[in-house]
DNA sequence: GTTCATAATGAAACCGCTTTCTCAGCCTCG
DNA sequence: CGAGGCTGAGAAAGCGGTTTCATTATGAAC
């Protein structure tokens, strides 16, 4: 078969000696087809490396047995870098898809473009899956728009009313200084968000300020500052900790990600101080490159391989027309060297 | 229009009073229709949040507009880990494709996988990017049969024969290799692959060999080590090199990627030296986090933005039908802090 | 020996769009 | 004034499947 135009299902059926339609049942195992003509038609179509063509069967059906991941990113961030966290979850969000038999396609959006359900309008995907962190405002608009529109997804983040899947937050907070508290740390300072501008990092600050409480140590406002997650916004986060007078002397970092925690270790070194033994510092996420920075980095791991999986599993539902209810997903401490050292003074 | 059943050409054409024919060239701006009906039908199109069926369209046109990435894996690495390289390209490549208004489907896949143009087979892609190290000898097969299926695709890495975008690899090594001479080493050990199973690491390695030859300086057979482009695989190199006594008294090592290079530096920390004071080491990649190594890793860029654009750029031109050449991307040696040890004993 | 489910298949409609073919007006030109 | 030439638009034929509906055996049932 060295024609260009690929084989169809007629060809098939005049091989066969049967109607098309019938090759098309058979091709789809259906019932109604008498086995062995089934096995006939198969053996044909695999002879003449025969696929179905995807759009036709798409058009008919109307559905296209394909997810679309929309990544989108903050604007106020750098433009050509992705978040390695979420590029971990492309890589489990692929491979869950693989497994359930549905094709991925993937796409990276500004969060002010008009993406809204293209994706579902156009027939493209059958269900949209929605990563990125980004200003729950902004998020607003465009969910509602989605809801209004019937279209169907699930979001990866804080729980916001929407079908969402996402890391217990909060425990995850809870985990990081818990243990900092556990090392006899009394000051520690918090780099994220604690204004609820992204709900996921201030889930995890209110991790933070339930532990404090918990162990009778008071918040201190002056010990707390915004960034987002990028390493120069925990570099700068940092340096507006340590130039701080009111910060004075505390003797831990909890960073809200990880990204931001090597920006405040570069900070800290800068400074002449040593993270992990003059300042003991907690991340978030576990990246990859967790184990590699010196001192190799304490944090709260985010199972993303359980994450994307339950992500397609949700949407899939979701898609089939079930009821499905939001997910969290625990979180897990790993401990590493950043934290290794005694409290000491700054 | 709360319907569920979407807006379609002909639900367009009735509101505007023109034929179907009609709404369908309206919306691509054909000329051939009134300017003043274009407008007309385009505002009703707006208003309806009418988009093209992407089945019907392809269908009809026998074109998809969708590029497929295939992201195999060497069986040989761990099952859900990959490759951080590989993801920056993937983002660059994601990137591309929205530019050019392609949809991008991404799929990872076993090289045992009987994958081989399933994705054009069926029209869910124009055309395929491939990418993956691996084995040559695994891949040649592959592309033979995707050349005799007249698929369109292009493939990263190494030049053999098939359309291919690669980095030069060759003078990557040679950046590599030519700035650790510089700095006075003279036994300098190469952790990579040496026997062409790899062709983009055996590239280095060549780069690697006529550096040395060019500075006067043998090649010692005992200073060569063979890994992939795992941590681990680099660890056990490393492991392996300062065990065997013909290699005993290297300065440096050019490791042929960034995760050797980090599976080495943890291996020399193991045995009591410091990388970048005791033996000098660059990597090759670039990746995110060889800054955060220590010491911070010297490496070769490989420019994943440009590789991504032209991988896209190249495969859109040979769907087109032009012809296309093999591209060799230049890469850029990125000093850091793994050298910065004076040639010393081992 | 009709009648009637049942099984296996074929014919044809249809999914929503693109594109070719046709055609009605309306000019231009010799 | 009749023969072409344009313009703008409609009718209809696909694209390659899926699915409904109709049809022909084939026994089973009465």
């Amino acid at each position: 078969m060295t024609n260009k135009g690929k084989a169809t299902s007629i060809d098939i059926a005049y091989l066969a000696g049967v109607s098309q339609s019938t090759v098309s049942r058979a091709l789809r195992n259906s019932p109604l087809v008498k086995p062995e003509t089934v096995a006939r038609i198969q053996q044909i179509a695999r002879e003449l490396n025969y696929k179905v063509d995807k759009h036709a069967s798409s058009l008919r059906t109307q559905q296209s047995t394909t997810l679309a991941l929309l990544l989108f990113e903050d604007p106020t961030s750098d433009d050509s870098l992705i978040n390695p966290f979420f590029l971990s979850m492309l890589g489990s969000i692929t491979r869950a898809c693989a497994i359930k038999g549905y094709d991925l396609l993937v796409s990276f959006q500004q969060l002010s473009d008009d993406w809204h359900a293209d994706y579902e309008d156009s027939h493209k995907a059958d269900g949209i899956i929605l990563l990125g962190y980004g200003d729950d405002v902004d998020y607003q608009p465009k969910m509602q728009q989605l809801d209004a529109q019937g279209t169907r997804y699930v979001r990866w983040g804080a729980d916001s009313g929407t079908l969402c899947v996402s890391s217990d937050n909060r425990q995850g907070g809870i985990l990081a200084t818990q243990h900092l508290i556990e090392l006899g740390h009394q000051r520690i300072a918090f780099i994220g968000d604690a204004s609820n501008h992204y709900p996921e990092l201030f889930a995890r600050y209110q991790g933070y300020a339930a532990s404090l409480l918990a162990a009778g140590i008071s918040l201190e406002p002056g010990l707390q500052v915004d960034a987002i997650t990028t390493e120069e916004s925990g570099y700068k986060a940092t340096c507006a900790l340590l130039d701080s007078k009111s910060a004075g002397d505390f003797t831990a970092i909890f960073a809200a990600s990880d990204l931001i925690a090597i920006g405040a270790m570069q900070a800290l070194t800068e400074r002449g101080l040593m993270p992990g033994k003059d300042v003991a510092i907690v991340g978030f996420d576990d990246l990859p490159l967790a184990r590699f920075t010196t001192p190799a980095l304490t944090t709260v791991r985010q199972d993303t391989k359980l994450a994307g999986e339950t992500l397609v599993d949700k949407l899939i539902s979701r898609i089939r027309g079930e009821s499905v209810e939001a997910v969290t997903i625990p979180t897990q401490l790993i401990v590493r060297n950043s934290c290794g050292a005694l409290p000491g003074k700054v």
